[in-house]
DNA sequence: CCCCGAAATGAGATATTGTAACTTTGCTTT
DNA sequence: AAAGCAAAGTTACAATATCTCATTTCGGGG
């Protein structure tokens, strides 16, 4: 296992996290943002970006368009504030936005629950493979289908 | 790496090995799914559903609703006849219908060339691990975004 | 060969996910 | 106040995926 500890957020500290280290991506942390930050962070599975609409939406009672929260995912996403899940096609927040890492997703078929491991090991070992064959890898997707222990 | 032989097939040989691997999922080898996998194996790079659907569509002069191809492409996808690349929400034919890996696929962001990787140490670790958290593996997903060598 | 039930495909609508183009808003700088 | 700029709004649209129901085709038993 790597050797080194994640601060992991929660909550304020959490948000507080987030805004920090948006700022520091050199982006702004708007009253938006941050409403979809903590509608993201309140969601126990991921959610897709219209079902964060919605509910960014009910939050403010303003109907917020889907494209605009896509828009701020894709920054989440660039600043590690939040993760993309590729084969659920819907996004997930970040609880330690501090640290880097190609992490893995365990994504529950029968409950949608998707629980999430830093293994380095592994992921270097993917990037390795990638390289071996000649290929320049970017990002990593490791996820796995399956059921949890409900 | 692991220590057993591809038969990597091509052309006839390798429609042959389709057709045997569908019959033996106990499916139908219809005329349509052969159109589907001839043009699905013809494409050197992963293809979208419509992509598929407007391509067969040409090569028997009646259009292909996508749905149809939908169809088509999970049961191939079911019988290891081809595989799905979550990332680029398309499809590739497998060479080798006849043993089944998790593999791994190296998506070029430039080029869209999509190589395919078998490294059961890599994809055993990943199941491994997800059974380690206490969650029943059952389809893992392995990609790799990034550029190839051009 | 003919008929029947099951499987496959067709057709069209609709749902879901994702982008693009352009406008408006609100702040900052001058 | 006016210009400049990034964020957010608005609208339209493209791409991906599924649903329902009708029709055709396939395979097996008479």
């Amino acid at each position: 296992m790597a050797s080194h500890n994640h601060t992991l957020h929660h909550g304020e500290s959490l948000t507080e996290a987030a805004r920090t280290a948006l700022l520091r991506a050199g982006e702004q942390w708007t009253e938006m943002r941050s409403i979809v930050f903590g509608v993201l962070s309140g969601f126990d599975k991921p959610a897709s970006a219209y079902d964060i609409a919605d509910a960014v939406s009910k939050a403010r009672g303003k109907r917020v368009a889907a494209n605009s929260v896509y828009r701020i995912l894709d920054i989440f996403v660039a600043a590690n504030l939040a993760r993309r899940v590729e084969t659920a096609n819907a996004y997930i927040a970040n609880a330690h936005p501090d640290c880097l890492h190609d992490c893995i997703f365990l994504v529950c078929d029968a409950c949608g629950q998707t629980t999430h491991l830093d293994d380095d090991v592994l992921s270097n070992g993917v990037r390795a493979a990638a390289t071996n064959a000649g290929f320049a890898p970017v990002r990593p997707v490791i996820e796995v289908r399956g059921t949890c222990s409900d």
